[in-house]
RNA sequence: GCCGAUGUGUCGGAAUUGGCAGACGAGACGGACUCAAAAUCCGUUGCUCGCGAGGGCGUGUGGGUUCAAGUCCCACCAUCGGCACCA
């Protein structure tokens, strides 16, 4: 017997799949299909983490399994390479980052093949190919040409040390993700995109799908959707000022408004202000405020009363004074609140603070010490013709009493923002977008795409936050689509964001000329069955995703509502101290190190057997040893087969062990999976030798998570073809059972014995030979038995006094 | 503050969903082999009392339901993740 050189086994096994396109999806349509996804990585230039295989793993051993049980499997992988490290590294070391891209594209490519992932080759793709992200501006314009797509004078994150512009999730406590300065807030104008006109069907439609729970919940509260009521309030000078609330109810209570200081109603009525004075320096104190320092400050609410002018409450006409405070949004609603300080804690403290009367209107709490917020019991006082119903009724009858009286109406909200579609950056998808002084903002045609980027040297943002498009003259200067005058290109480049939003269609198609994916090809391989990935991403990338998708819907380039029909998330995992793995804390664990020490197989088995695949678990250096140890003992088999048939006393283990390795694959029970061939193989050395059916059964089960050792062992035992074009076995549920098993013989819920039964005996028999057990008898002696419980081949339990 | 997740030996983690807690792996200890070490193989390994047969305790804490609770209910504590003045 040869020793186990998984070096070269695993060389020669990767170099065969690679020159027999073992993997490559069929063109064959009549077989059942199974599309499976994994989000593809950012190449960026720290190479492959130990935490991308745990995904990349867990779905190639389920499309490894699929595979053998007879369906067509799509599971492709690709590079989501436009973005800021790339950019930034650029702009240090003055290489373009076209060339560093595709040195982290060929490095992380490496590492992966180096892992043995059934990847489709043929059909890699990569976010910065113009032929790729032609689709991407493409889908822009199809945005744009619905108005879906649509440029807003906003506030912006400005980090002042860059001199450029950030997103939202570059901006970490108020600081500069990447120099840890000031960010500040800027108003520019951006391309923005309509999510929110998408907002109801991105929570309906997750009725629909099959995500994991906290997915879901997450999208939902992030979406944020309320239901509640929008009211008129009149003012003191004539004009309305509007709210949102979503508690109607406790309109009688609200005893006096607020207005966020951005608010246009100030700046309309100055001249009716009496303080005006005060209310600018406020005003101009607060914008000085970054967003963070905002909410920093949340505990003190400050703010000014306007003098001159007061409201008046619809619910029974008497005049409230109106506040501007920073703790109202300009962002959310409506920007101004009707205060209701019995029952919100935050005008409850502003109440107190600037001393304005409180009102209970439900009952049930202590308006003097605090806020009585609960809206589930409690009837209403003090409210006219709410008086003594429920909160839920209340809420009813105000809304229908607005609408009567045309004082206000039904009103849903959501928390979700439209997206900021725009960077001020080189490394991106450019806006294929025109401005002409004749006619405005135009598309650029769609025979004109991709709008490449130019080929510069210089990728520094210039100093008023501009991209560095904007620079290039050649970029710059064009011809109008429409009118063919004079024109200035757009100088934005999309997010990093845009390109991964459609990824998993262009798979379907990777090399289509002519359109996002051929009809034909997106019909067949969609909806994605399985599609795995951070919880990171929820909020962000699979949000996103899915409003694109359903944008493609809607124009009729897809035919599935939602883009992927199960969605799961792997846990992370964490330096060897329990820590998150990083750079300074030292705890890092490079995969090539890993690879190089123990072998693709093994990597690829600790890292589903290290602990429960949707939990993070810590590494550890040790415990892959026992991973090793496993395949060593099963390197060693070779020399202990003998015999052909399965043996009597083996079947019914053999039997379970397919049965538990086929489910636990299914339900992401990875580490239970490998645990069950583990057993199976201590048993088998147990017994000192296995047969030439048990060993083919066994390696072919073995072979999705470690797929060279079983090709290399299927090919020295010589049982003919290779283990991957074996049909994944089926088990006889029937000999899953046992002849006889053990029970446990209880009184009063202790432990008193054991008894072998026959499996299946009838419940009578069990009782009789339980109590004929000499414990039990003895311990039964002077008891009286008051009930006789029997669990089906499980326990017997006696109670008896 | 709100939402979500988690809490089981020395460690990673199992437990057919209410039915033998600790599968499988690591580590540790003992033994075999060896001049020796590594590797390998064979044992032991939740805590505790007892020489022993055997007993008691035990799934974050406190209560409850049940013949039976890691699992269900109530209250609390701790850790992690997300959101955070969203009216």
């Amino acid at each position: 017997m040869k020793t186990y050189d998984f070096k070269n086994i695993e060389k020669k096994w990767q170099k065969f799949w690679d020159d027999d396109q073992t993997f490559r999806a069929s063109k064959d349509h009549t077989k059942p299909k199974f599309y499976a996804l994994v989000e593809f990585p950012y190449p960026s230039a720290k190479g492959l983490h130990v935490g991308h295989p745990r995904s990349y793993t867990a779905l190639d051993v389920v499309a490894r399994k699929r595979r053998m049980q007879g369906y067509n499997v799509l599971y492709p992988m690709g590079w989501d390479a436009f973005g800021l490290p790339t950019e930034n590294f650029a702009i240090k070391n003055h290489i373009h980052p076209e060339i560093i891209t595709r040195d982290n594209i060929n490095r992380f490519k490496n590492q992966l093949k180096n892992l043995g992932l059934s990847f489709d080759w043929s059909r890699e793709i990569s976010t910065t190919d113009p032929s790729y992200y032609r689709w991407t501006q493409w889908i822009f314009l199809q945005m744009f040409k619905k108005g879906l797509a649509y440029k807003k004078y906003m506030a912006v994150n400005w980090c002042t040390s860059c001199k450029c512009v950030l997103a939202n999730e570059e901006v970490v406590n108020g600081k500069c993700e990447r120099c840890q300065s000031d960010v500040v807030r800027k108003n520019k104008s951006q391309w923005m995109l309509k999510i929110t006109q998408y907002a109801d069907r991105l929570i309906d439609d997750l009725d629909d799908v099959d995500y994991i729970k906290p997915v879901k919940i997450q999208q939902k509260n992030w979406i944020g959707r309320s239901y509640g009521a929008q009211v008129e309030f009149e003012t003191t000078v004539g004009d309305k000022l509007y709210v949102y609330t979503t508690r109607p109810d406790t309109l009688f209570g609200a005893t006096y408004m607020v207005i966020s200081p951005e608010h246009p109603f100030i700046d309309k009525w100055k001249s009716r202000i009496e303080n005006m004075d005060e209310i600018s320096a406020y005003r101009q104190e607060v914008s000085k405020k970054s967003e963070f320092e905002r909410s920093q400050i949340s505990k003190d609410k400050t703010g000014f009363k306007i003098s001159g002018i007061r409201a008046v409450n619809p619910a029974n006409g008497k005049e409230i004074p109106i506040y501007v405070s920073d703790y109202v949004l300009i962002s959310y609603g409506t920007g101004a609140i009707m205060a209701v300080p019995a029952h919100d804690s935050r005008d409850y403290e502003f109440a107190k603070k600037f001393n304005i009367e409180i009102v209970e209107v439900v009952e049930g709490g202590n308006v003097e010490k605090e806020a009585f917020t609960s809206c589930s019991c409690g009837k209403m006082v003090n409210s006219g013709f709410l008086n003594g119903l429920t909160v839920k009724d209340a809420q009813i009858k105000m809304i229908k009493w607005l609408e009567q009286n045309k004082k206000g109406r039904a009103q849903t909200n959501y928390k979700l923002r439209d997206w900021v579609f725009a960077r001020q950056r080189y490394w991106g998808e450019p806006i294929p977008i025109v401005y002409c002084d004749k006619c405005g903002i135009v598309a650029v045609s769609e025979e004109d795409l991709p709008i490449k980027l130019p080929d510069i040297t210089d990728f520094e943002p210039t100093d008023d936050g501009e991209s560095p498009l904007s620079k290039i003259d050649e970029f710059v200067n064009t011809k109008c689509p429409k009118c063919g005058g004079e024109a200035k290109r757009e100088t934005d480049t999309m997010p990093q964001w845009a390109g991964s939003s459609w990824y998993y269609l262009r798979y379907c198609d990777p090399c289509c000329g002519d359109a996002v994916a051929s009809s034909g090809e997106l019909d067949y391989w969609l909806p994605v069955d399985w599609y795995n990935g951070g919880m990171e991403h929820t909020t962000l990338h699979l949000l996103y995703s899915r409003f694109w998708h359903k944008f493609l819907f809607d124009i009729g380039v897809v035919s599935q509502k939602e883009p992927y029909s199960k969605r799961t998330s792997h846990g992370m995992i964490l330096g060897q101290n329990g820590e998150k793995m990083s750079k300074s804390r030292g705890n890092v664990v490079n995969p090539d190190e890993i690879v190089g020490e123990y072998g693709a197989d093994t990597t690829r088995l600790y890292e589903m057997f290290m602990g429960d695949f949707e939990k993070s678990a810590p590494w550890s250096s040790s415990s892959i040893k026992g991973c090793k140890r496993f395949l060593d003992r099963l390197w060693n088999l070779q020399d202990m087969v003998e015999g052909e048939e399965i043996r009597e006393e083996v079947d019914a283990n053999l039997n379970k062990m397919i049965k538990k390795v086929t489910d636990d694959i299914e339900n992401m029970k990875f580490n239970t999976a490998i645990a069950a061939m583990m057993a199976f193989l201590n048993e088998i050395y147990d017994l000192g030798s296995i047969t030439n059916q048990e060993m083919r059964i066994l390696l072919i089960l073995l072979s999705p998570f470690a797929p060279h050792i079983s090709e290399e062992l299927y090919e020295i035992i010589g049982f003919g073809g290779y283990v991957h074009e074996q049909k994944w076995p089926d088990y006889d549920p029937d000999k899953c059972k046992d002849e006889n098993i053990e029970i446990v013989l209880q009184i009063c819920g202790k432990i008193k014995s054991r008894l072998i039964i026959p499996v299946d005996l009838a419940k009578d028999e069990v009782l009789k030979r339980a109590k004929q057990d000499k414990k039990i008898a003895m311990d039964l002696r002077e008891k009286r038995i008051i009930k006789e419980i029997y669990v089906e081949n499980r326990l017997v339990n006696i109670v008896a006094k």
